[in-house]
DNA sequence: TAATCGCCTGTCAAATTTTACAGGTACCTC
DNA sequence: GAGGTACCTGTAAAATTTGACAGGCGATTA
């Protein structure tokens, strides 16, 4: 067995005793830099909340999110269009896309990123998600890899992803906090959720039927929900709800 | 979006809301057939203890187990060789091969597997698994899939697998609650906890509007819930839905 | 004082869900 | 062959929600 297919093998193994973000992210990047990469970033959009966990700095995490990045990124817009992984970085970059994207990988090469592979993954349910593999290097060698090693990046990406999906999703709906939605808004959602129509709340609450109608309205629009259903998810899945 | 993309994106939701042998099983079937195969089967041979979740006729799959035929079927000898997807049966097999394996293909013949596509994965060292399509028809129709279905077909392929370690492997391993809905109620809520109506669910999962409502009143009854609200609510309690 | 916010209320049409029926296939187990 | 399960489909009326308006009250704060 080549040495690639062992390291693949010790991160099949370890993925499954990950419990946490941070064992997540430990397992990852121990993965990467034996493949020769210093960085990892699996980077999931899922509507309003971005996930991310990555072993990148953290000053350049945190600008990036702060700034919008995402929507800006080209690997993330060339992960959210193509299904194959893909490679990108080096000289090709810094000369492709417009003004602003130039200048956002000049600016992520001073945070050491410079090329990498990206694998898309197609989350379902319309998410999407990227698992990237990153280096400082100018161009990527591609000889680190054996002839397949892209096929085991692809599995890598595809197994990190099902792992967070699988372990780390059930955890993190208990630990949210901010509560975005006035007093009112909670306890006319709260009802919903437990199956009364508007006009049976506008009896409970002594406040008009359209009142209800009124801040559940406000609710949807401040947690981006289309419908009630939505909206209660939404509000349970931030512990806006119990 | 092309038919076989949709096909493929459903697949890709519905393998989500999939947790157990039995729904993986539905969910793959529901996917060959609509890519023109009668079967399709999954196969991994980690050490002692052989997996096999597929749509094959129960007879054939007792009888190929009992006489240890995961030793001689070619398309597994290939699988466990090579890393491409490729395609087998048809006239070349009735040929090729020893006499043992000629004997092998008649047999499986009977059973109506005839030809087909398989996907070989490598979980690394010594674990392998195989993804197969199979028809029994003579010859495959490869006009069946659009130009880069072969594509599509190897990442069902590693979806599967990979849905069935992080889901499967992990719930026999951790005892998790038994789900009290079925794969398509869970579908069909999933969506509608993400804002969907029952219209929109009927083309993201290709069946008719009515079914999808079929489906959401199943759910509701068994959930004990009186409106969708409700229903999304409890299931995100008791952990049914993420 | 003006602006903001949470809160309250109204109308009306259009869209959507809910209820209550009735039936069908396929597969597996007993 | 009977019984069970998951799955699929239909009709049609009743109930409920949503969308798009428009307006008022009181408290806090810049």
């Amino acid at each position: 067995m080549s040495p690639v297919e062992c390291i693949f093998q010790e991160f099949i193994d370890a993925i499954q005793t990950a419990t946490s973000e941070d064992e997540f992210e430990r397992v990852a990047t121990r993965l990467a830099q034996r493949l020769g990469f210093q960085r990892f970033a699996y980077l999931r959009l899922t509507g309003e909340t971005p996930m991310l966990i990555s072993s990148y700095p953290k000053s350049w995490t945190s600008r990036y999110f702060q700034l919008g990045y995402q929507q800006l990124d080209p690997v993330v817009r060339r992960a959210r269009a193509e299904r194959a992984l893909f490679s990108w970085g080096g000289e090709a970059s810094t000369l492709a896309g417009n003004r602003e994207q130039r200048r956002f990988f000049d600016e992520a090469t001073t945070f050491g990123i410079r090329s990498g592979i990206t694998v898309p993954i197609r989350g379902g349910f319309g998410r999407m998600a990227a698992f990237t593999l990153a280096t400082g290097d100018r161009d990527l060698h591609p000889e680190r890899l054996v002839a397949d090693g892209e096929d085991l990046i692809r599995l890598v990406g595809l197994h990190f992803h099902c792992y967070v999906a699988a372990r780390l999703d059930v955890l993190s709906a208990s630990t949210r906090v901010a509560s975005e939605l006035t007093q009112r808004e909670r306890q006319c959602l709260a009802w919903i959720a437990r199956g009364k129509t508007i006009a049976d709340i506008a009896v409970l609450v002594q406040i008009a039927p359209r009142t209800v109608g009124f801040h559940l309205d406000n609710a949807r629009a401040k947690l981006g929900a289309a419908s009630l259903p939505q909206c209660v998810a939404e509000a349970l899945r931030r512990g806006l709800l119990s």
